[in-house]
RNA sequence: GCCCGGGUGGUGGAAUGGUAGACACGCAGGACUUAAAAUCCUGUGGCCCACAAGGCUGUACGGGUUCAAGUCCCGUCCCGGGCACCA
């Protein structure tokens, strides 16, 4: 048979489509494997080489899968909403919904081309209405239920209201103090609660909602007109323009998915994903154990400033307290005399964006609020400060000074002269000596420290949180580095919220038939120019009634694809995001496959929308995705022209030192091995149209550069040229062949040519095929379970690269033979299939075998093939190996070492002499000591 | 700065502590062909040796553990990724 990619992969995809191959049906009492992609955006530049390598990982996988007789969930969708999509339709002068669309048909177009085995009835779109509704209908639920710390779970907000009306907010409190209600004490009885008013209710059950609003700074830019995300603000400006961006504080919404940061953190130990991921997970939850420690404010107004600390220990180098800008608690103790500095500071500093916080982290400043507050534990007097070194988000937004013991501290006390004072002494050191940095190690003991003078620092931190527990002036805590996701965006092209405002400003959610709230068409949804929705411009939309208004701000991206997995499970149904049964049946992902730039966001929203799901009892896992593997990203390599500065003339690049050029990216496709086709490059340049050319020789060589793939560095590769030059089968079984899966590396098309020669050479086994041979011989048997041995193995281990070598391996053997048997090669099409699935179903077909090769079983294989009648073992001599020996495989070890020893070739390293040791290792080797 | 990965032929890469370089690309030589392409065969880490036989050397660098180290341990350098005032 001669390979003909062209004509064989068309009328497989045809054939698959038409049987409905791939659809998925789930059969109780039949093992299932869900395995996915992550859901991917679909820009308008369509799909590069670097895309599909996860996609034919997890297909191979699928398909792997099925043939071990799983039921297999392999659905595929997209996650349409969001500012791209919004961003590229403005570009483009064409309506998102639109664009969306084009985009998407492409997508399938080209992942239909590559033979994936998706089951399209179950595809997914969040920007579909019967999509987004169920991730309205969640954002309700999450509206509509607290974080309950006793039994660490959501509960519905109704039980809440229950607990209030019958014994106020006791032990409910903590909850409340961090959000601040104006105005009000942070605990209330149940009295208090029913006089409350019905405003005032609705604003302390905001402060429990798992969605509720707040209030927080947005990237308002005055030139764009419109609120920029925080990858749109480059130095405090905007990326695009480079317009001033000023923080605006403005309300929005927010999900409250600190109240799971213990749970997210802790529930890592029950999920495979590799030890990367989680520790990124770990660091971004960011759990601390410490002290939550109170000061009271000296010779002032009755109050006290709370500070977190992970170093309880160094309680006794405390100098100086500070605070966070945001912290109002300055305006509470700052005296009339030191008011207006304070105040100019803070103003100046929270003008800034976050952007310039950040840049000048170097940059000490501060100012002294004129405030004392008593030590807890020795009475001294300590200043209190303001600095922006103290982050308001986190902790208690103050933080006490132990310059000795913490570099930040340090840097602010000598800054401002500040007193530093030593009471962890390294081991085995005295006290004593001038401090040039803090001495941060948690190991030494302690001095100048009060009642715990002597002890270590595990000692003491544990002493000092028991001493300050029993004084009640502080308690143990655990605090999260995670922050509330910010669930508004000022964009048109997102889930429009189910949310009402009546006369009063209080916030409703919609009722459930009302769903979905469709988002209104716009002809024109670019920025308003006042920071809020395009949608606010809609005036009939946003008031649908008297005194009533709509929340105007849309979803972010990741509502729609943070519990996007569980609708594949049932994604028609009408009456819910899934049924009970098919949640049931498929449980969670067992196989997640993606890049690891989803490590912190994705990962942990769609973690914890699930963990909210199954606290209501909706889901069967607290986990979503079981095995998470991460592939590697293909990179592009980019070529480069020089051209010289005002000319219209190129100088190759060994020449170009000598001008002065601007170095450009040309497009690959007229460049190979670096070489530039002029040609090629005048017709697709139209200034280079009638350029000159300074060559080297007769040549024009480019520069080149390994950078990412886009489309603006004119060096991306698409799998459509590639299936058309090779083949479908040529490009997934290359793309896997190019190295371990999560390994990033450079597209390159050396190589490509040794897996399409492979695959014809496979085509041409079927030559050798004799349909009247009485059964395999034994020279073909061993070549088939050895395959089936290694390539079973490799794919369970997700070593794609290696099973393609054993395929090879295979091919290799076969070929060598006179004859194959049809069952030999039946078997091994099979082992190709999940890699190749259009040239294992053309063989299959030519074998005359029943069905689809896509449904056969799996071989096994049988140890009595995989194994050798004689074994080559090395012998070698100090661990050098000197020469080799083949013995039959059952040779005991005793033999193996007399006929080693007494090998002719032992005697020149022998010389004579008695070995001191021989190791056996059976079937390994044999190591003699001399 | 801190936390993870990773450094193996000309190239991509392979190797449960047990013959380093599987499998491929490239290259060289050969067969077929009028010729080319395609295909097939042979060789291919480096060095020494006319060849062969054989030897030496070799997995970023320096030490160590072991009968035996690419693999384990300690230190150094380089590359990639993540985090970065989180008290």
């Amino acid at each position: 048979m001669e390979y003909r990619p062209q004509e064989i992969e068309s009328r497989w995809q045809k054939y698959w489509e038409e049987q409905g191959m791939y659809s998925t049906q789930e059969k109780p009492g039949q093992p299932k494997f869900y395995v996915l992609d992550m859901f991917p955006y679909p820009s308008g530049a369509g799909l590069h080489v670097g895309h599909p390598l996860g996609y034919i990982a997890s297909d191979i996988m699928a398909r792997y899968y099925r043939h071990k007789g799983f039921c297999v969930l392999h659905p595929m969708g997209f996650d349409s909403f969001g500012l791209p999509a919004e961003q590229y339709a403005i570009q483009t002068g064409r309506h998102p919904s639109e664009t969306t669309r084009e985009n998407i048909e492409r997508f399938i177009r080209q992942l239909k081309l590559l033979g994936m085995s998706y089951d399209w009835d179950r595809m997914v779109i969040t920007s579909d209405p019967s999509y987004y509704r169920w991730t309205q209908w969640l954002f309700i639920q999450l509206f509509n239920h607290w974080y309950d710390r006793r039994a660490q779970k959501a509960r519905p907000i109704s039980d809440l209201v229950e607990i209030f009306s019958r014994q106020g907010n006791q032990g409910y409190h903590e909850q409340l103090l961090t959000g601040n209600v104006e105005g009000l004490e942070p605990i209330f009885s149940a009295s208090d609660w029913t006089g409350f008013s019905e405003k005032t209710r609705a604003n302390i059950l905001m402060h429990y909602r798992l969605a509720y609003q707040s209030f927080a700074y947005v990237n308002w830019c005055e030139a764009l007109g419109t609120v920029l995300a925080n990858d749109e603000v480059k130095d405090g400006v905007s990326e695009r323009g480079g317009y001033p961006v000023e923080r605006r504080l403005m309300r929005q919404w927010f999900l409250r998915i600190t109240e799971y940061a213990d749970r997210l953190h802790k529930d890592l130990d029950d999920v495979d994903w590799s030890d990367s991921m989680k520790e990124m997970q770990r660091h971004w939850i960011g759990k601390s154990e410490g002290l939550l420690l109170r000061f009271p404010i000296q010779n002032g107004p009755h109050q006290e400033i709370e500070v977190f600390t992970t170093r309880p220990d160094t309680v006794f180098g405390v100098t100086f307290l500070t605070l966070a800008p945001e912290n109002e608690l300055w305006r509470r103790i700052t005296p009339a005399s030191h008011r207006q500095n304070v105040e100019e500071y803070c103003a100046s500093v929270l003008h800034k964006s976050e952007r310039e916080r950040q840049a000048d982290v170097r940059h000490v400043s501060g100012v002294f609020t004129g405030a004392y507050a008593r030590h807890p534990f020795s009475g001294e007097n300590i200043p209190v400060w303001v600095s922006e070194y103290v982050l308001g988000g986190y902790g208690t937004g103050a933080v006490m000074g132990v310059p000795a013991h913490d570099s930040r501290d340090f840097r602010f006390a000598r800054h401002f002269n500040l007193p530093v004072l030593q009471v962890v002494v390294p081991p085995g050191q005295t006290t004593g000596r001038d401090l040039s940095e803090a001495y941060e190690e948690k190991s030494g003991y302690l001095v100048q420290s009060g009642f715990i003078n002597g002890l270590s620092v595990a000692e003491a931190m544990e002493a000092v949180i028991q001493e300050a527990e029993a004084k009640g002036i502080g308690r143990r805590q655990v605090n999260y580095r995670l922050r509330d996701a910010n669930f508004s965006r000022q964009r048109y092209w997102g889930e429009p919220f189910p949310v009402v405002y009546d006369s009063q400003g209080i916030a409703h959610t919609l009722p459930p038939a009302e769903l979905p709230l469709e988002l209104p068409p716009m002809e024109d949804f670019r920025p308003t120019g006042k920071p809020e929705s395009p949608l606010a411009k809609l005036k009939d939309w946003v008031h649908p009634a008297p005194g009533i208004t709509r929340e105007t701000d849309t979803m972010p991206g990741f509502a729609g694809s943070s519990w996007y997995f569980f609708r594949y499970m049932d994604p028609h149904n009408p009456h819910a995001f899934a049924s009970r049964e098919a949640l049931d049946y498929w449980q969670q992902v067992d196989l997640y496959i993606g890049g690891t730039e989803h490590a912190v966001g994705h990962l942990l929203y769609a973690r914890f929308f699930t963990k909210f799901l199954y606290d209501l009892g909706l889901v069967p896992c607290h986990e979503p995705f079981r095995k998470l593997l991460n592939q590697g990203m293909i990179q592009g390599r980019s070529n480069f022209v020089f051209r010289l500065k005002g000319e219209n003339t190129y100088v190759s690049k060994n020449l170009a030192p000598q001008y002065d050029t601007v170095r450009l990216n040309v497009d690959i496709r007229c460049v190979k091995d670096d070489i530039l086709d002029v040609e090629a490059f005048r017709r697709s340049v139209p200034d280079a149209a009638h350029a000159h050319f300074i060559l080297e020789g007769d040549r024009y060589v480019c520069d080149w550069e390994i950078e990412k793939m886009s489309k603006s560095k004119l060096n991306v590769v698409n799998p459509d040229d590639v299936v058309a030059q090779y083949s479908a089968d040529t490009l997934r079984m290359y793309e896997m062949f190019l190295g371990p899966i999560d390994q990033s590396k450079p597209w390159s098309t050396s190589g490509i040519e040794g897996v399409f020669r492979f695959l014809r050479r496979v085509a041409a086994l079927t030559d050798l095929v004799d349909f009247q041979k009485a059964a395999p011989e034994d020279a073909e048997l061993r070549i088939l379970h050895k395959t089936i041995k290694t390539v079973t193995k490799d794919l369970e281990n997700f070593s794609f690269n290696t099973c393609v070598s054993h395929l090879m391996i295979g091919q290799n053997g076969f070929s060598d033979l006179k004859s194959i048997h049809p069952d030999t090669l039946a078997q091994y099409v099979v082992l190709l299939s999940p890699f190749a699935p259009h040239l294992a179903e053309e063989i299959w077909h030519f074998l005359g075998c029943e069905g689809s090769v896509t449904q056969a079983s799996w071989p096994l294989y049988k140890e009595e093939f995989t194994k050798e009648a004689s074994i080559i073992y090395p012998v070698s001599f100090n661990g050098k190996t000197r020469f080799t020996l083949e013995v039959a495989a059952d040779t005991q070890p005793s033999e193996l070492e007399t006929k080693a020893l007494n090998d002719p070739r032992a005697q020149r390293w022998l010389e004579g002499r008695q070995p001191k040791k021989v190791i056996v290792v059976p079937g390994r080797i044999v190591n003699i000591v001399m």
